[in-house]
DNA sequence: TTGAAAGCGATACCAC
DNA sequence: GTGGTATCGCTTTCAA
């Protein structure tokens, strides 16, 4: 009962090879008797080659490991990451793979080592991880192809990315323009602690995470081109990416002696908490504060906010087909995916000619 | 560079059974040699032992398969499918074990059945797919530990289902006592085919899927014991369960000669689109047309909807202890979980005494 | 066409 | 505490 290919050779009285290739290489017998194999194949429960042994032997297992942090449920909760995920899934299931998720628990770094080092897996795709964590060591030295969902870490490795600094700068610019010179930015992992509270940052330059960074540098780049001292740009972290987080972020920035005409998350969930904010508060989005975001996930067009258009299940279908099919010019293994400026109902002239 | 066990065990001067101690059993070896060893392998870029050898070896692959219909994204976009496999990743987390994702492309039964024969797992966790799949003979030629999130289909096999039939049946009185007599019914998979449309069901046996079955034979009985004629009941099926598709049903119930005052819809989703349907015609739920949903995911709240809740985490959560951790007495291996009848603002008295 | 033999990389039992 | 040896189940030249 559901034996090996060994049970099955003796019971037609062929040799193994004659068996495995009646699955996997056809033409390499007569009909006849790859019929009379997979019959008796049927008939003692045998289903198929065992795939562990099968990878083994070939070298190829048929999955891509996915790195993102904090729990698993994560990415099934921030709808970003669900596009990109399913832009992957597309690309995986094209190449005849499946996705193994492979989260870092947050609070246990060896688990999620240990996850990497075990996971049984052809490639790695990682996103959401930051470049500081321990488990991107340990997946390198698996020495298997790796593609990051936001840039390579300096170390030439395959990505697919986009200029988040000039997504940003774009809209530093509109608002500028629309007159804001009270600025406000949320963002999360604008520093190393989880925790949502006002913080001071001295230079873009200074914050850990790179997408947060970038993100942050265009808005700086922008501000300074329309002569707002970055000093007079206030900022909050969030804990995560969340709408409530955004929520709680934004009553510090609001409650405030001097509070800001505009606010900006660094992602659109974070400026849906900031419009709850605002609704909660009786102000108007667009007309006493102007708000921007950035993905503009599938919730921001009904929510008439102003963000940046990034093409995710792009970005995650790119990044399947550079590990599951890698171009064969080494510089065309980095993809920068252009991004748009959606502008909504949330922006709107600064309410004060200046402050 | 990367190389193998033995390469390891050549350079430090002991046998491979030593290096494979080092990793696998520290308390077999001296604190010393354990490090020599580890340290020779950092050094030359082994990043321990090749998971697919030991998976081979030890007969564990600490991944589990997840099975499901449409494509992958389909697991992504449903709030329901989102909160049970959430469930069910605490528990791998919890157990060390991944999910490898393996979608049943919908128009492909090959490439799906192929999924699953090379499915590198310890077992196979399905939900949502439909009992006449041709992938579920050979999920169990693989002989593997399987549990269903759903129901056994008579096999006797892990499941953690609720009972369907009792909850729409609380839903179907409830109606009832508030006057309702010309009542529709909307659900997916009604019949095999998807396409949304209005559908004759003769009796609630003649569903094809078991959760659907189920769900409108509570109904059935519900209206049975208040009097209401099933002839009078008209069903509609949606192509999938979205919220569009809802609303598309909806409005083959909604726009003839005689609407109904009440529309059940199988799941929550299927409900907001109905919720849609109405406000798109400016009718108000709970006092023009009433409605009830299924699930109580997150959304169903905000929107006021009656609806039946089941514990969706939960439920993922246990069917992957049943996988991970079986109990040992096989009457355990089979877990019902219970519901309750959230009774919001969209549901009210008939507005017509008698239609 | 078919079959014999050599691994793929690791683990576990059992002597030493 | 350490090392030989058999084995996990399959694929793949290479001869016959």
């Amino acid at each position: 009962m559901g034996g090996t290919l060994q049970t099955i050779a003796d019971a037609v009285g062929v040799s193994r090879s004659t068996v495995s290739n009646a699955y996997s290489r056809p033409d390499q017998l007569s009909p006849e008797l790859r019929e009379r194999i997979l019959e008796t194949a049927r008939r003692l429960g045998y289903s198929g080659p065992n795939p562990t042994a099968r990878s083994l032997r070939r070298g190829r297992v048929g999955a891509i490991g996915v790195l993102f942090t904090a729990t698993m449920s994560y990415a099934f909760t921030d709808p970003y990451a669900v596009q990109f995920l399913r832009g992957l899934s597309e690309a995986a299931e094209r190449h005849d793979s499946g996705l193994l998720l492979l989260p870092l628990s947050p609070g246990d770094d060896e688990a999620g080592m240990n996850a990497v080092r075990n996971a049984v897996v052809d490639g790695f795709c990682i996103y959401c991880v930051p470049e500081w964590h321990r488990s991107l060591p340990v997946i390198r030295a698996r020495r298997l192809p790796i593609v990051s969902g936001e840039h390579d870490g300096g170390r030439n490795a395959a990505c697919v990315g986009i200029d988040e600094a000039a997504a940003t700068r774009a809209a530093g610019e509109h608002l500028a323009r629309l007159g804001h010179r009270r600025i406000a930015v949320i963002g999360d992992w604008l520093t190393v602690d989880r925790q949502t509270r006002p913080v001071t940052i001295a230079a873009p330059g200074d914050v850990p995470y790179y997408v947060s960074r970038e993100r942050l540098r265009g808005y700086h780049d922008a501000f300074a081109a329309a002569g707002i001292a970055w000093t007079d740009v206030s900022t909050a972290n969030a804990a995560d990416n969340s709408r409530e987080a955004g929520a709680t972020a934004a009553a510090y920035l609001l409650d405030c002696a001097h509070p800001p005409t505009a606010v900006l998350a660094l992602t659109d969930l974070l400026a849906l908490g900031v419009l709850d904010a605002l609704a909660a508060r009786g102000l108007r989005a667009g007309h006493d504060v102007s708000v921007v975001g950035f993905d503009d996930i599938p919730e921001a067009g009904a929510a008439g906010l102003t963000t940046i258009r990034q093409p995710a299940i792009e970005r995650g279908r790119i990044a399947g087909g550079l590990l599951l099919d890698p171009p064969a010019d080494p510089a065309d293994r980095q993809v920068v995916l252009p991004t748009e400026l959606i502008v909504r109902a949330s922006t709107g002239p600064s309410p004060t000619g200046r402050t």
